[in-house]
DNA sequence: GCTATATTTGCGCAAATACGCAAATATAGG
DNA sequence: CCTATATTTGCGTATTTGCGCAAATATAGC
């Protein structure tokens, strides 16, 4: 495995896996429509310096993208990308690959 | 959403979020087969004390299972667990539930 | 009991991280 | 230009986290 892509998918799960962040990402993806970090920050009852240093990292690792709207930013989710990327890793983790087979039942092989 | 539920899987993303022990689901992944501390602390070239522990946040979220086999404690991943949980939020991001639709092409209701 | 191996735990340290506040910046709208 | 609103940034702080080393613990095998 790449060592660099390992990195990469460490640091979009890391991204997720904060408690407030991973907030962030189910306000949109419940409200299902973009928002603005003022509307966002409700959601997890933070600063909305924190919620935007949040969303900031959310959006380096992909997870969300903004777009400019006069003085808002308007997040939006990138569904389709971060679901992909999870169920990779899903996939990988489960054994969709030749590896699992011949290990499932071999666990007790002792 | 339950906020016990958002706490327990941010709780996974994030010890799934740090490099090394990515790298210890990785390797425990490829090897096909469950593998000791000692084994594994190599793959991320740590002390063994460090790879002791990082398993054991592992254990604690449910990523692996720990058997005791003499005075080694012998590590296998939790396959299908692991995988139902990103799987489940791959889907709740995907918005297979309703509020996806109206959204993916709402994007550009500017 | 003694020794060797595997693992855990205590400790300290350095770096990363999350947070709030206040100031700075950007822009809409008068 | 002035004001109001939205966002970002600088700063200080408290907490968390990853790490290595050494000591402690557990157990296999003699």
């Amino acid at each position: 495995m790449d060592i660099t892509r390992q990195q990469t998918l460490a640091d979009l799960l890391k991204a997720l896996g904060e408690y407030n962040r991973l907030s962030l990402v189910y306000r949109l993806c419940e409200c299902g429509q973009p928002q603005n970090a003022m509307c966002l920050c409700d959601c997890c009852s933070v600063d909305s310096s924190v919620a935007s240093r949040h969303l900031k990292v959310l959006a380096q690792e992909g997870v969300v993208n903004i777009e400019r709207r006069g003085r808002e930013r308007i997040y939006s989710l990138n569904r389709s990308e971060v679901a992909a990327k999870l169920r990779e890793l899903a996939d990988f983790i489960d054994g969709d690959s030749e590896q699992s087979m011949q290990t499932e039942r071999m666990t007790s092989n002792v």
